[in-house]
DNA sequence: TGTACATCAGTGAACGCGCGTTCACTGATGTAC
DNA sequence: TGTACATCAGTGAACGCGCGTTCACTGATGTAC
């Protein structure tokens, strides 16, 4: 079944902590559960003993630590390319979380072990901090526009919880009656927090607004703003 | 350290299936992992020997069902009540929402379970439907009463997948920069999904709208609305 | 150019552990006579 | 009222499994002479 790697010449050792990392990503990706994660596993997977990832990782928390980093890694990655492609900056902010959500559904498994675990480790809270950063990015250009006000670093946590928010329960709960169109459920994400987010950051924290009131607002606004 | 438990008489063995499922939850609460909760922990718990579960739950994955199908239900009851005691329908919605958010909050281990397994069975899943619905329901009313529009159903679960995002992103990673004070953001999670699933609710799903129309036409709302 | 040697990537076998689960049993309880 | 018995809640000991981890080892490679 597995062929049996090759051995890495004197220096090169560290080709099979690599490789490692690319199998776990690779048992998580193809059975969609984190306990398909194993040391066996990942040795057999990778053509090598089970001792031989000791080589490369203290232990089993050593390896997923450095899954998590890597996994952060490249959904920050993606936010951050998602919403320099974008101009205008709340389109871009939209974009962002949408590369966001994409990320988290195409790699369920993977957005599963950073969402589930403490992260006792430093640096993967330091990735993590970095992923919401780029977000936060989005929202400073937002505010520099106007669009939106307050602290860039609490409006990225708020929209950071809804597009989590979509994603892990799509992930989770596949039962659930979702519309066949899952980009619609996605889009619908998007719009509720950013334009629910720049609505909320112009009122008073205190204020209370009946129904009704709120109600004849909103057509009006929404009459101007199909306008434009 | 566990006493051992008096047998129960002939006709009253299925105590120790409550006793098993309230020690379950006590074992969640406690120890906050899920892995924490094992056959045998749980009939050591229970002052009973392993082999006893068995007498009542077929598998560890029965158990596990009924477990789910409690916090389903508590969780689905809470959200109903706190809608049930407020009279404006925007109100209510809100008052749910907050619920769910603080039910999350108060039991993370069992929130965490119910969100963490594809929820195989039939029964535990239709007692998620049952939460949903009941979040539907205050939709339902909103949708009555004008402040919202579309389907109660997609309305609810849009709400929730925000309500769920803030709750379980602050249960998954403690480490990210939250504010001290975690009544405000569940509150801004609140405002922002619900004002924006109102908002969005009015406009056209194909709507483009430049960032700057957005924020002129955003401030004469906030302001008109600050005076009510 | 040939050989002894240190290096180091990787092996093979085994360990102990906690887990879910099974199976033959025990012994208190209520009941039939 | 006393006794034999069926019932059934719960026991005790053991099973096999997959897991993370350890330890003494091997053998190809580059290097020093």
């Amino acid at each position: 079944m597995s062929t049996r790697r090759v051995r890495a010449r004197p220096g090169e050792g560290s080709q099979l902590r690599e490789e490692i990392l690319r199998v776990a990503e690779e048992l998580l990706e193809e059975d969609g559960k984190e306990e398909a994660l194993t040391i066996r596993a990942v040795a057999q997977r990778a053509g090598v003993t089970t001792p031989s990832v000791y080589l490369h990782f203290a232990d089993k928390e050593a390896l997923l630590e450095a899954v998590c980093l890597r996994v952060w890694d490249e959904l920050g990655n993606r936010t951050r390319e998602a919403s320099a492609e974008v101009d205008d900056p709340f389109a871009a902010l939209a974009s962002s979380g949408r590369a966001y959500m994409r990320f988290a559904l195409e790699h369920p498994a993977q957005y599963r072990i950073l969402m589930m675990r403490p992260s006792t480790s430093e640096a993967v809270q330091s990735a993590a901090a970095a992923c919401v950063a780029s977000i936060a990015e989005a929202t400073a250009l937002c505010v520099e526009a106007g669009v939106l006000r307050g602290d860039p670093d609490e409006l990225a946590l708020g929209l950071l919880s809804a597009v989590h928010g979509c994603a892990s329960l799509i992930i989770a709960q596949p039962a659930f009656p979702w519309p066949d169109d899952l980009d619609a459920v996605l889009d619908h994400t998007i719009w509720m927090s950013g334009l629910g987010t720049a609505l909320i950051s112009r009122i008073p924290r205190d204020a209370t607004i009946a129904s009704a009131d709120l109600s004849v607002e909103l057509d009006a606004l929404a009459a101007r703003l199909s306008v434009h």
